[in-house]
DNA sequence: CTGAAAGCGCTTACAG
DNA sequence: CTGAAAGCGCTTACAG
């Protein structure tokens, strides 16, 4: 009872050319001549001719699944990030017509190795999207690639950069611009709550912060660091380790806003004001970041749109094309809790 | 060059029966002899048969999508709860081989029906899944079902439920269950902030608890309501206007997260401590309630299993089944934003 | 550069 | 209750 929609016959028979025709030209042959190429798509266009993607894969003789590999935390908690990431891939997948599987895998090289080469080595899939920390494992990447599946990784470290096609951000540029905006604000006096050791991005984000406080001269002794995990919990903790530390800075700068969250809460059990008695500012703009209180002043990291990318390159990769890993700017989000220190 | 996945033949061969019958049992028809149906299942077990979906759907011949009527609204923000409730549906899309096509109409009634039933119209979909406010309109879904298209409900009113399949949580015990625990934590006076006059759930929500409070003989003038709009602002010009009201309540209560949010930030500004000074409620327990500051006590809604199911449920109307709507109950989120009151 | 043909894994009338 | 056959909309060797 469906209407009929157009198919690949309906373009041919307007075309006038086979449905293999047709069929190289939608999926970019060079084996076609440019008139008829062209011809081909003017008859498409004008049937508003869309490929049907099962039909698609079906022809294509695929498993036509593709697994995104996530951390699998302790405590069964949905993050935003993995929400993020899962919706955005699912969104890409779909606008290929792939299956997306998740396979949350708890991160302890070697033995996490098994749980992502298992259906690797069972072919019960045609590539794998890697969310970090596993976009930072040469070894792992190494391992998947010489089982000749395509992978794309995610927010990748600059060892891995080079390995694999990919999407991040500049994580380094982002904690230059958080500092400079700091700087420019009068701060001089700094507390960063740093995010996971192993966690090649937070690193980044700190180091690129250091930097734009080097170069404006900041002594090193105005920079004090507290370790942190970039959940709520370490947020809160590390809060109260620079309170305790005696060190006093004008800001405190989280690796991440469920952190800065967390320092928040911090400060108003302390019954301190945010900005007017202390800065808190941190990277992310996760969607809650607008709803605390003050809302956040953060550097945004777009994690639905790199996401659904990264089911963009698996299919190139799937194609045997060869991207480049690419890095997506940072963008600062001005919001309220970071304000110019009193003199 | 993947390894082959068992495919219908295989089971056909292994149960020694014609494809067709394999898919006869696979589909569930009735036209099947017990005893070769059990042989059929036996032999896909121990091949761990998965059908192909793209496959099924191909031969099935239909457009295989699916279409989420989300509201749109004037900023272009992306809700937590679109954002679950997109996921959810996508996930459970994928699993039936379904695409999802997102279509955000902006819901002013007559004018916003063309935009849904477009698409109807046009057959480029095998179903709908109807989000609040659009599942709370008997005409919008009387002219879907005119044109025989399976519609399922998120969140119905219960004008709607009887009309559709669909799934929803029980509103009113929501509000009853939560004005039930307030009392027992020696609350009497109560400033309820409301969600939107037309959105049903937020009506129920008030309602139950009402009852609760009616029930304990609680006097009318010790509760008083606000109007709202379910987002952030609104819970912080509720808020002030509690305060200037000079009702001086010991909890107020949000129509939802995001209005808790707001609520929140105005208690920070105004220097009252939660739940100390007072305490603050809501409903939804979305993914960030637990990051604010006091974390949030609130009444959960599965919002991501929700949209899950609703899938499933499209898929059983494509195929004719008739399935009644569901109540899912209510379940309370003890934290930290809600103490005894002092007396 | 292009076409005829086989095939992807399943479903569904049509017979029996 | 079951099977043989056609077909879903596309892709991909294979010829030419």
């Amino acid at each position: 009872m469906p209407r009929q929609l157009p198919t690949i016959s309906d373009v041919a028979m307007l075309a006038g050319v086979s449905r293999a025709t047709v069929s190289r030209v939608l999926n970019g042959s060079a084996l076609v001549a440019e008139r008829t190429r062209r011809r081909v798509q003017d008859a498409a266009a004008s049937l508003r001719f869309k490929p049907n993607a099962q039909a698609r894969l079906l022809a294509g003789g695929r498993s036509h699944t593709v697994i995104l590999v996530h951390p699998a935390t302790d405590r069964h908690a949905v993050t935003w990030y993995n929400m993020m990431l899962e919706s955005g891939a699912l969104r890409g997948c779909m606008r290929h017509g792939l299956q997306l599987e998740m396979n949350l895998v708890y991160p302890d090289p070697p033995h996490s190795y098994e749980h992502v080469l298992r259906p690797v080595d069972a072919m019960d899939c045609d590539g794998l999207i890697l969310a970090p920390p596993f976009s930072d494992d040469p070894v792992l990447i190494a391992l998947i690639q010489s089982r000749q599946m395509p992978v794309v990784c995610i927010a990748a470290g600059p060892a891995t950069r080079p390995l694999t096609a990919g999407i991040g951000m500049d994580e380094h540029a982002a904690g230059f611009e958080l500092g400079q905006y700091l700087l420019s604000l009068g701060h001089r006096r700094f507390a960063f709550l740093l995010g996971p050791r192993q966690h090649y991005a937070a690193r980044e984000r700190f180091d690129g912060f250091q930097r734009a406080v080097d170069a404006a001269g900041v002594s090193p002794s105005d920079v004090m660091t507290f370790p942190g995990r970039f959940d709520f919990d370490s947020g809160l903790e590390g809060f109260t380790a620079v309170r305790d530390s005696g060190f006093a800075p004008t800001v405190v700068i989280c690796a991440s806003d469920e952190m800065a969250a967390g320092a928040l809460h911090g400060a108003h059990q302390a019954r301190l004001r945010v900005p007017d008695d202390l800065s808190i500012v941190s990277f992310d703009d996760a969607p809650f970041a607008v709803l605390l209180s003050p809302p956040l002043t953060t550097i945004a990291q777009p994690v639905y749109a790199m996401a659904q990318k990264a089911a963009d390159l698996i299919v190139a990769g799937i194609k045997g094309d060869h991207v480049p890993y690419e890095l997506t700017k940072p963008r600062l989000v001005v919001r309220d809790s970071a304000g110019p220190v009193a003199r």
